[in-house]
DNA sequence: ATGGGCACCTGGCTGC
DNA sequence: TGCAGCCAGGTGCCCA
């Protein structure tokens, strides 16, 4: 479920809630998520200060004065802020106390998601290490995309979804951002021309920014710390739009399947 | 190394 | 009404 600007939502409405709390209790209601959480989750949190909350891909990293704890949403997942106290509901996982009486919350249905504590640092992670670039950082540009493109033969659309190239980009934001560059996602990303790489990168970037200042997508279930969804679906202009008119030239939208993900584009303005 | 496909899991919707 | 089948915002792993 959340891309990047769901993740980045969620860090910018924690982060001002855990900022220099202390943890006084972490309960964990179900360890069975992508990873079991681990025994000793629990016992090294509490007690600590939380020191900053940071995101890496996908990935939010709660920083603590000893460790930190690497934290995914998956598909399902979203973490909210609540008073403690507030009864816990079906998929309510874990919370983590903290001294000013609210608690952070994470529900994930599908449990995709993962909460690990890292007493190393955290870029060194297994996860974390091999990742590609920032796609919002100055590293990702058009010189990079094309050095990485060279060569390979896999669709475009599977290449900016590609973790180890380009974080932050999932199923929504690919479509989209194909869509402002003009490209069909089969194309093979070796043989996309230079000027349209950098249209590419300039997609990537404008629609992910677009994204973060609306508070992300909400197609069904994501919500922000505030348990309120984001409000750019009505800014998509192809995804989920399977024989709707193009918000451009009116031709119907195609939904064709890539990698066993929908991939969403239209046909006349993207070639 | 690269690309393709599957697995993990629950819930909501569709169509018979 | 009930239920089987399909689909969903991610990503690690296995295979050719």
């Amino acid at each position: 479920m959340p891309e990047l600007p769901e993740v980045e939502t969620t860090r910018r409405g924690i982060l001002p809630v855990l900022k220099n709390q202390k943890i006084t209790q972490v309960v964990v209601r179900d360890v069975r998520l992508r990873w079991p959480v681990s025994p000793d989750f629990a016992g090294q949190l509490t007690g600590q200060k939380i020191l900053d909350v940071q995101r890496r891909a996908k990935y939010l990293l709660i920083r603590l004065e000893r460790g930190t704890v690497i934290w995914h949403l998956g598909m399902s997942g979203s973490l909210r802020v609540l008073p403690a106290g507030t009864p816990p509901q079906l998929h309510d996982h874990i919370d983590v106390v903290l001294g000013s009486g609210r608690l952070l919350r994470f529900n994930d249905p599908r449990r995709f998601g993962c909460a690990l504590w890292t007493g190393d640092d955290p870029a060194q992670h297994e996860l974390i290490a091999h990742l590609g670039s920032e796609p919002l950082s100055n590293e990702f540009d058009a010189a990079y995309l094309a050095a990485r493109a060279k060569g390979r033969s896999v669709a475009i659309k599977q290449f900016i979804m590609n973790a180890e190239i380009v974080v932050g980009v999932g199923n929504i934001y690919a479509s989209e951002a194909l869509f402002r560059a003009g490209i069909r996602p089969k194309r093979m990303a070796g043989r996309i021309k230079r000027d349209e790489l950098e249209r590419l990168v300039e997609a990537i970037k404008s629609v992910l920014g677009e994204a973060i200042k609306v508070g992300g997508t909400t197609l069904r279930d994501y919500v922000n710390a505030n348990g309120s969804p984001g409000y750019f679906r009505q800014k998509l202009y192809v995804y989920e739009r399977a024989g709707e008119p193009c918000r451009r030239c009116s031709t119907p939208v195609r939904q064709i399947v890539q990698g066993n993900r929908s991939t969403y584009y239209c046909p006349q303005c993207q070639q």
